[in-house]
DNA sequence: TTAGATGAGATTTTT
DNA sequence: TCTCATCTAA
């Protein structure tokens, strides 16, 4: 095979395959490139056939990149290879294996907020106050429990507090009730196939001989159990190579464990090391400011990336009052980059550390008429009205699915309240029967009238679909439902922007069903549904459209842009993290920057506020005082910029009015609802209703001629009256 | 008993 | 912006 596109090292790193291998692939080194080389390399040569690989990736997107890229090297389409994400690869095996465990194959997969109304449900049960513990506090630490692969019982010896007693009896109850309900969380998903493995050598040593070569991108941030998942199915054959940078670690909070790959060599003794230290993407200037920083970390292997593009332009340090002037120094300097460089718009990304952050940039470019897209945030299949078509999908999937149930009992609304739900609930645990069989029969219940016609005609129409699954296919059984439905009237009628918001994404989703089928056609909705369910933004991005691109730097991982300006770093950390302790919270940090910084090819923005922190970061700093300093200064220029403007921003979907005027007042303590106020530009009104706290504080406030208007005012001009 | 309105409070990163 | 608890009308 011809590889004469590698250097050196990488040619070295795609011919070793004798033994166990591990490449250190510093940022822009041309890991995706030995990947798929190496795994064009192993069929070629003939050493592996392709159905005998296994590569296993962080994300779908890399995922679908490293197949698309071996086709090409292949000439050849690449269906019998095994390549795609940890989850999805389990999700698969699972399918298969699952009933070990005593669930069926069409069991479903709880995301986060399928989780959190578990979780809702047994505190309501057990009388757990939200007030003990949030439902959401619930949910992390036994995602943290289990990625860490520690079950309740062993959890029980570390607890310390109440809270930690609490939450332990709730994971109990919590990994019963997904039982019950035939469903998995994505920690299950990966935990699920070793607890298989170990219970039975069989079934481990039947896929230790399917696949026969096993590659790991990313392996940095791999969890324990991933860890153990790829240690038990190469101990055998031990043909295993890993890629990954330990620089770039920055899923600790999730359980991704640093120790993974700087042990490797440990756990496989023979094995061989490559490190590669070209980069391909950046600029020096970049790449040393980046390095600079991570270097202080203790927990890595010490490398020397270097640029083979030269030196470059100096970064660009920012700093402005807050995130309104913020987002006006970056459409600034992407205005003068595009002028003075003759750039297009996709060649910049803003990247922020959370999604909350891109609210003022969004606002200031929409007002500049900039195009952008934002990746992330709230993702298109966890908004409502695609969860309930999927509920529905769900729960005529999987009947024990009750999570699905509840969401889909009363919507459209059909008059089947709480309390009803409630009775059928409790009726369920007395007849030990599945809360969806006890719908059909709600006289015992004394449930009579609407409600009680209501349950039987959802009851019926739900096994009918059920029944329809063998005879439809998956775009024609989501059709006719949504059609009986009625959520596309239900949504039609209403005669406001975001319902008409809904009313489109429920099309798209039918279409994406639909598309699906075209590309699957033997494929079943479990299999859609599966799919979904492992399904993030950052896999729908592409370049093919002019815009800019905004996201965090989670998402960005991977990613590469001519330009990226780095926004909010004055923001802290939380330091509430039950993972991590103070140093590894630092570290990460340092990753976490190394990461955004060497996104870029060419050009970095560094931008800070001086007049914005958030609450709880008082304690840590931020990145803006602590990091910047570690860049030395002659990697640095400062770039000024001014421009402080009053701003007035009509929301067109409430009709409200937005008020933003730079710091005029910023307590409220003086007013109360009903007061009469005036304000400087709208005049007379009167005060409804008062909220929030700190600088955030808003008034709503009814003036004279604003009609019934909601209007809201943040940092407001008000004087009493 | 449900549906809708209203006010108060909270807000990391993601497979 | 979003979610949740509470109140009110039907």
């Amino acid at each position: 095979m011809d590889l004469k596109k590698l250097n050196n090292n990488q040619k070295a790193a795609v011919e070793a395959v004798d033994k166990p291998i591990l490449i250190f692939a510093g940022a822009g080194s041309g890991k995706t490139r030995v990947l798929t080389y190496k795994i064009s390399y192993l069929i070629k040569e003939g050493i592996v056939k392709p159905e005998e690989i296994l590569a296993v990736t962080f994300t779908n997107k890399a995922a679908a990149v490293m197949k698309q890229r071996v086709a090409a090297l292949l000439k050849n389409n690449v269906q019998d290879m095994n390549i795609g994400t940890f989850h999805s690869i389990c999700a698969k095996l699972l399918r298969n294996e699952i009933r070990h465990l005593g669930f069926t194959k069409n069991y479903a997969i709880y995301d986060r907020s399928d989780q959190i109304s578990l979780i809702k449900i047994i505190m309501a049960e057990i009388n757990v106050s939200k007030n003990s513990v949030m439902p959401k506090t619930v949910r992390n630490k036994i995602s943290y429990y289990k990625s860490k692969l520690i079950d309740p019982k062993s959890a029980l010896k570390s607890v310390n507090t109440i809270q930690d007693k609490i939450i332990i009896d709730i994971y109990i109850i919590y990994n019963n009730s997904l039982k019950e309900n035939n469903a998995v969380d994505f920690d299950d998903l990966l935990n699920f196939p070793l607890e298989i493995f170990n219970n039975n050598l069989r079934i481990l040593s039947k896929y230790q001989k399917l696949w026969k070569y096993i590659l790991v991108d990313e392996y940095q941030d791999t969890n324990k159990a991933q860890f153990l998942l790829v240690k038990m199915l190469a101990e055998k054959h031990r043909n295993i190579c890993v890629v990954g940078d330990d620089d770039q670690s920055i899923y600790g909070w999730r359980g991704a464990d640093i120790r993974n790959i700087l042990d490797f060599e440990k756990d496989f003794p023979e094995c061989k090391t490559f490190t590669l230290e070209n980069n391909y993407r950046s600029t020096n200037q970049i790449l040393q400011a980046a390095q600079s920083v991570v270097r202080n970390n203790t927990d890595r292997v010490d490398k020397d990336l270097l640029s083979v593009n030269g030196d470059g332009d100096l970064i660009g340090v920012i700093e402005t009052h807050d995130e309104m002037e913020e987002a006006d120094a970056v459409i600034n300097a992407l205005q003068k980059e595009i002028k003075m460089k003759k750039r297009t718009f996709n060649d910049f990304s803003v990247l922020y550390r959370t999604n909350a952050q891109s609210r003022a940039l969004e606002d200031s470019f929409r007002r500049s008429a900039i195009p952008y897209k934002i990746i992330g945030g709230t993702r298109f299949y966890e908004r409502k009205e695609v969860k309930d078509v999927l509920g529905y999908l769900r729960l005529i999937v999987n009947l024990d699915d009750t999570i699905s149930l509840r969401r889909t009992i009363n919507f459209p609304p059909r008059g089947i309240g709480l309390k009803t739900v409630d009775k059928c609930f409790i009726q369920s645990i007395k007849d030990n029967k599945k809360l969806f069989d006890v719908l059909n029969n709600p006289e015992p219940m004394k449930i009579r009238g609407k409600q009680g016609d209501s349950l039987i005609a959802f009851h019926k129409l739900i096994n009918k679909y059920n029944e329809l699954l063998i005879k439809l296919n998956a775009s024609e059984l989501a059709r006719a439902l949504v059609e009986e439905v009625g959520i596309l009237k239900f949504y039609k009628q209403q005669d406001n922007l975001e319902d008409n918001d809904r009313y489109d994404n429920v099309l798209e989703i039918l279409n994406s069903i639909d598309e699906f089928m075209d590309r699957k056609p033997e494929a079943s909705i479990a299999d859609f549904l599966e799919e979904v369910s492992l399904l993030t933004d950052i896999d729908e991005w592409n370049t093919d459209e002019n815009y800019v691109t905004m996201m965090t730097v989670h998402s960005s991982k991977g990613l590469e842009f001519p330009v990226v300006f780095l926004t909010g770093l004055e923001d802290g950390l939380f330091p509430l993290s039950i993972a991590l302790n103070e140093k590894e919270i630092m570290e990460e940090e340092r990753r976490l920057f190394y990461v955004a910084l060497t996104r870029s090819q060419e050009m970095v923005y560094l931008l800070y506020a001086t007049d914005r922190r958030r609450s709880g970061s008082d304690s840590w700093g931020g990145l803006a005082s602590r990091f910047i300093k570690e860049i030395p200064e002659n990697f640095m220029e400062n770039i000024s910029f001014s421009s402080a403007m009053t701003r007035k921003i009509v929301n067109t979907k409430t009709g409200a009015i937005k008020m933003k005027i730079k710091r005029t007042i910023t307590t409220f303590d003086d007013f109360k609802v009903g007061d009469l106020v005036e304000h400087a530009i709208f005049g007379e009104g009167k005060i409804r209703a008062l909220s929030g706290s700190g600088e955030n504080q808003r008034v709503g406030v009814a003036f004279k001629d604003g009609l019934k208007k909601k209007l809201i005012v943040k940092f407001a001009k008000l004087k009493k009256i």
